[in-house]
RNA sequence: GCUGGUGUGGCGGAAUGGCAUACGCGCUCGCCUUAAGAGCGAGUGCCCACAAGGCAUAAGGGUUCGACUCCCUUCACCAGCACCA
């Protein structure tokens, strides 16, 4: 036979794959149950790396394996397609965003061919498509009409370079997360989406029918952050003014000896103190940075004063930027005894400090005491322990108007609003002539999409890109009629990316027009099945999706809460030095190379085999010499296949044990244990002299989804005239799996000293067993003139002698 | 600091509480070859000339007839969050 030339044979069958429409899946199809696999869709970045080949010709092991279980399997792929690299290619080589995308994408595609893989393609979106982002636009007007999207203003992640707001999500140390230019905190004015009020609805408590990762769980349940506790009302020393404050702690009320408001409190709004003006310019100055690397706490006296609830005692109220001003209400009350930051403040200042718990373990008194404990100078409190002490203060509280029980959160509204081009414009007019107008109007559904312009300057120039196109700019008022300017702000592509996977199986649905997904397809097909993507977006893109998931249950477009079953993070490929591959170090692997060298199943095949599929390790050049020898020696085994040979015992039980373990592994995502096993097993085959066609067969089915054209070709070489991967996985048996003798081993005080072969009959005799053992020179040795004390048998498993 | 995770040969890694190091890379030796490569065969945790034996899964302890696996303590590394009151 001819040599294995992959680059001869792959071309030609993802020809025929193609013109059969083998992998084509009909959505309405009754007769299959439905498997929807997917991962997360491709930013448009110009060229496939080895990175992509992992994220989608790994799954891509998944879905054959299902088709060939007998799902109906649908494994959309399209591009996420908005954002910032568009621009900045743009302004650098002059050509326009659009343009630069589309040329991607279809380059992309074309890249995306050669890998094998059972993409529906038909079935494909892109996100800068009116079309799409039509829907993000009537997504928040829904948004609206529910009062989920609002125009606030905030102090924000400001990316000086991008000249947008960032997330927080999109903030990476500090830095903007596409230009590591250092962010700033600016106030700025911005939509933003109300997240908040599912914070309670996305903590994932127990889901026993939804199998994410416990990372991402718990990631997403720290990330909304949510804490129990009382906001209470501080009386001001001669004033009018009250001061709330907000604590998980009221047990250690009787220990608040100061209060301390942070640098942007409305209180200090009319404030005369020179010293205090002065702080507050001073830490309005300090960057995100400068705040987090000086831990130094400082402060000023405010000159106020507050009255203690309970005792009636007066204590200072200080102004210090240690005090988040964006979580609970921007105030502290001061208890230097259980509170380190509360007690560095406090030493510094010389503020007193009053111990109030009293700890039962640790008297230590190293560092200040965080814990719970036993109350101690709290008058009619004392004594109680603290669980019991919080709850009768935030009884007391409560009852006497001095503030109320409170949950606060973490998680923070989800800013939207881009101060760039190329994103979806959001759908709003402003209508404010001098006069007075009406105000931020929403563009009437009917009016979707609303378009980009393509003639805009979109180089940074102070301004949205989009208020430099005039003429798109400038409509009249949808409600008077008057001239109005549209909102040049877009959406962040987090939108983009949070519904796309309910698209994909509407897009050629003959209500695609009018909605933005088809209710009755998408019944059949969501939940997906299975989501694989990058653990990177844990906090931001998974957590938004679950968040559009909550929106749409409750706009009654989906009856589910979750959006995918299973979610299966994946590893990252190192470039061969072991860092990151970017074109600046100059080490991207390039997939297109590796094919042209080895073929790709090969490539296919090494991704599978490299490791865990969670793993982040170095592409090593020559590893794919291994797994490309395994093919050839696959290949170069037809020419010992006998027609007529009879398969023994021991054949039969290998086979159906490889069976077995091939599938399970792939079910439970092991894909490089299900290629080890095939080597093994290949290993065995060509130790024999001859091999039967049905283990060869088998071999080939086995092997198919990894390397489905060398397994094509084989098994067309074989005179099957059907393709194989329209075949049925083959079913392992367990008559085959139980074998006429055992290997059992023999252990002298949890020692291996032998092993002995037992008969299937006599397994659960132990005496037999026993007997055989003892019979055994080495086991004799080992044991001597010693008495047996006890020995543990396990049938077919291990014998043990405690001596 | 908090949260989650991980520590096994020269390397990537394998192992329902039951033969640790499967599978692959690399390396060594041999066959083949004028030679090299490819291919094929053998070997490859450490100590020990060999055998026998002993010792090894980050370190230490515990549970168990038996621990890479379960529990406790410590250390190291990776990821995320971080003055969250």
């Amino acid at each position: 036979m001819h040599r294995y030339e992959p680059t001869k044979i792959e071309p030609k069958w993802q020809q025929k794959w193609s013109e059969d429409g083998l992998y084509k899946v009909n959505l309405q199809d009754q007769s299959k149950p439905p498997f929807y696999l997917l991962v997360e869709f491709t930013y448009p970045s110009g060229d496939l790396h080895i990175g992509h080949w992992f994220a989608f010709a790994v799954p891509d092991v998944l879905g054959r394996f299902k088709r060939m279980q007998g799902f109906q399997v649908f494994y959309p792929n399209g591009f996420d397609a908005f954002g910032l690299p568009a621009e900045n290619a743009a302004i650098k080589r002059g050509i326009h965003p659009k343009d630069w995308t589309y040329a991607n994408i279809e380059r992309m595609k074309s890249q995306f061919a050669k890998m094998g893989a059972i993409h529906s393609w038909e079935h494909t979106l892109n996100s800068c498509d009116p079309e799409y982002y039509k829907w993000n636009q009537w997504i928040f007007l829904k948004m609206l009409g529910r009062g989920l999207a609002y125009r606030g203003s905030a102090l924000s992640n400001w990316c000086p370079n991008c000249q947008t707001v960032l997330a927080n999500e999109n903030v990476e140390a500090g830095l903007c997360w596409r230009c590591s230019t250092e962010v700033v905190q600016k106030d700025v004015a911005q939509w933003f989406f109300k997240i908040t009020d599912y914070a309670d609805r996305l903590i994932w408590h127990n889901v026993p029918s939804v199998d994410w990762p416990k990372s991402i769980i718990d990631g997403q349940n720290n990330w909304i952050g949510k804490s129990e506790g009382v906001e209470i009302q501080f009386k001001i020393q001669n004033s009018k003014l009250k001061i709330n404050v907000y604590t998980t702690r009221p047990d250690t009320l009787f220990g608040a000896t100061f209060i301390v408001i942070n640098p942007e409190h409305s209180l200090l709004v009319n404030s005369k103190s020179a010293e205090v003006g002065a702080y507050l310019k001073e830490a309005k100055k300090k960057s995100e940075m400068e705040r987090r690397e000086s831990r130094e706490k400082t402060g000023v006296f405010t000159n106020l004063h507050a009255v203690h609830p309970l005792n009636g005692a007066l204590i200072p109220i200080w102004v210090a930027d240690y005090v988040l001003s964006s979580y609970g209400t921007g105030a502290v009350m001061g208890v230097p005894g259980h509170d380190a930051r509360d007690h560095e403040f406090a030493k510094k200042y010389e503020l007193p400090i009053l111990t109030v718990i009293a700890s039962e373990t640790d008297n230590s008194h190293q560092k200040v005491y965080e814990g719970e404990g036993v109350l101690t100078n709290s008058g009619e409190y004392n004594g109680l322990s603290s669980a019991i002490a919080r709850e009768k203060l935030s009884d007391y509280i409560e009852k006497h108007n001095i503030g109320i029980k409170k949950a606060n959160y973490h998680l923070h509204d989800w800013s939207i609003s881009r101060q760039r081009y190329w994103g979806t414009p959001i759908p709003i007019i402003n209508c404010d002539p001098p006069a007075g107008g009406c105000g931020a109007v929403p563009v009437p559904e009917a009016d979707l999409p609303v378009e980009l312009p393509y003639e805009v300057e979109y180089a940074p120039t102070g301004k949205p890109p989009l208020a430099t196109a005039e003429s798109w700019v400038n409509v009249k008022c949808p409600r008077c009629g008057k001239p109005a300017r549209r909102e040049t702000e877009t959406m962040d592509t987090f939108v983009d990316s949070s519904w796309y996977f309910l698209r994909y199986p509407s897009t050629r649905s003959v209500r695609s027009g009018q909605v933005p997904f088809d209710p009755e397809i998408t019944k059949k097909w969501l939940p997906v099945n299975i989501y694989f993507g990058g653990a990177e977006h844990t906090l931001g893109h998974t957590l938004y999706s679950r968040f559009f998931t909550k929106f749409f249950q409750d706009l009654g477009l989906v009856e589910f809460a979750e959006y995918a079953k299973r979610r299966v993070n994946h590893g990252v490929i190192l470039g061969p030095d072991g860092s990151r591959m970017s074109k600046s170090r100059g080490n991207v692997v390039n997939p297109d190379e590796q094919v042209a060298s080895y073929g790709a199943d090969a490539v296919r095949l090494y991704l599978s085999f490299l490791g865990p599929y969670d793993l982040v390790a170095p592409w090593k050049p020559e590893g794919i010499h291994g797994v490309y020898r395994f093919l050839e020696r696959v290949w170069n085994l037809t020419d010992k296949v006998e027609d007529e040979l009879e398969l023994t015992n021991k054949d039969l039980q290998l086979m159906h044990k490889v069976i077995k373990k091939v599938g399970l592994e792939i079910d439970s995502i092991k894909f490089n244990t299900a290629v080890a096993a095939l080597m093994e097993w290949l290993n065995h085959l060509s130790r024999k002299e001859s091999l039967s066609k049905e283990e060869y067969k088998t071999f080939l089915l086995l092997l198919a989804p990894f390397a489905p054209h060398i397994t094509e070709e084989l098994w067309s070489i074989l005179k099957e005239t059907s393709s194989i991967h329209s075949q049925d996985w083959p079913k392992f048996e367990d008559k085959y799996l139980v074998t006429e003798e055992v290997q059992i081993v023999v252990q002298v005080n949890g020692k291996v000293r032998d092993t002995l072969l037992i008969a299937q009959d006599i397994l659960n005799e132990e005496s037999e067993v026993v007997r055989k053992a003892l019979d055994s020179p080495k086991i004799q040795k080992n044991i001597q003139e010693k008495v047996i004390k006890k020995q543990i048998y396990i049938p077919g498993r291990v014998l043990n002698f405690v001596v």
